[in-house]
DNA sequence: CGTATGTCAGTAGTACTGATATCG
DNA sequence: CCGATATCAGTAATACTGACATAC
């Protein structure tokens, strides 16, 4: 078994400071790493489509709910993690695209709502699709099964770190 | 087994546009998500020592070097997988510091080197201990032995999908 | 001269906090 | 008036490309 790249870091660690990382942060590297590797792969995909990550990941929430593709701010943010002002930014640019429209509620005067536009089904769909499959050409060489087993342990871990989620 | 975030967008894709993401986008979707949380952990880690990721990053890589903590900027390039000019920005802000020291190579005048000051050597050793502790608080939960085997997991995916860089 | 090394300016993306406005 | 919803301005950190300088 040859050495990779944190292989080689974790033995480089054991030889100045021996004990300073541990398997968890061997673990932490390997996860970090593949992860980049995968932000940049979706990262070139949505950009053939004209869209930034986080313009990408804010279509593909509303077009995800189903008709008819609309969710509160309060709710996106939820959904993707964001601060409600990070939400609110990025909302502003899909609004500027003419890829969503924004609306007062009727029910509570504070509340807005926000809705793909018929292009914004579109694009997201697209968009969504090109990612998808820009992830499966990066992983084809990984067996499936293989792939499988490996989303299970991270499932796992998921699980064991943040009980709340749901996991 | 109740469903995680990772569960319900899938299966919330399967509803709206059914087979348009598979099980390489389900695994990403885990990776990404985990490997997000690893990173707010790093950072506010390193912050508590007044450095920046892309900082720490630097000055742990030529830490583990061994003495004399010495690299080219390209060398450190290639360690750390940034641009020349992204590696350069973080040189110049350490160097503000205090924390490197640069210089011209005698054999070659167009490279250069960059060495830890004691004070560098000082806050790299204690800035990756600190990152390294946050990484295992974060993951306590995980058992030992699932921790390794998916450790393993993602070392064969690694490789799968990166032949080149040594897995 | 062409290539390699390195720096810097400018820029794009991400995503935060804090101030503000509005409504219940 | 307080809390909830949402927006916007300003800011920090990441990391790129392209222009440039220098040296082999």
């Amino acid at each position: 078994m040859v050495a990779d790249r944190t292989d080689r870091l974790v033995d480089a660690w054991e030889r100045e400071l021996p004990g300073a990382i541990g398997p968890y942060t061997e673990l932490s590297k390997r996860l970090v790493d593949l992860a980049r590797r995968i932000d940049v792969t979706i990262q070139e995909a949505v950009a053939q489509h004209g869209l930034t990550v986080a313009e990408h990941d804010v279509l593909a929430a509303l077009r995800r709910q189903g008709d008819p593709f609309r969710l509160t701010p309060t709710q996106l943010k939820d959904e993707l993690l964001l601060s409600s002002g990070g939400t609110s930014n990025v909302l502003r640019q899909l609004a500027d695209k003419g890829l969503v429209q924004r609306g007062r509620s009727e029910a509570d005067g504070r509340s807005r709502w926000v809705q793909l536009t018929p292009a914004g089904v579109s694009l997201a769909e697209a968009a969504v699709l090109a990612s998808s499959r820009a992830q499966a050409r990066l992983l084809r060489d990984v067996p499936k099964q293989q792939a499988a087993r490996t989303a299970t342990e991270l499932r796992k871990v998921l699980a064991a770190i943040d009980p709340s989620s749901g996991g």
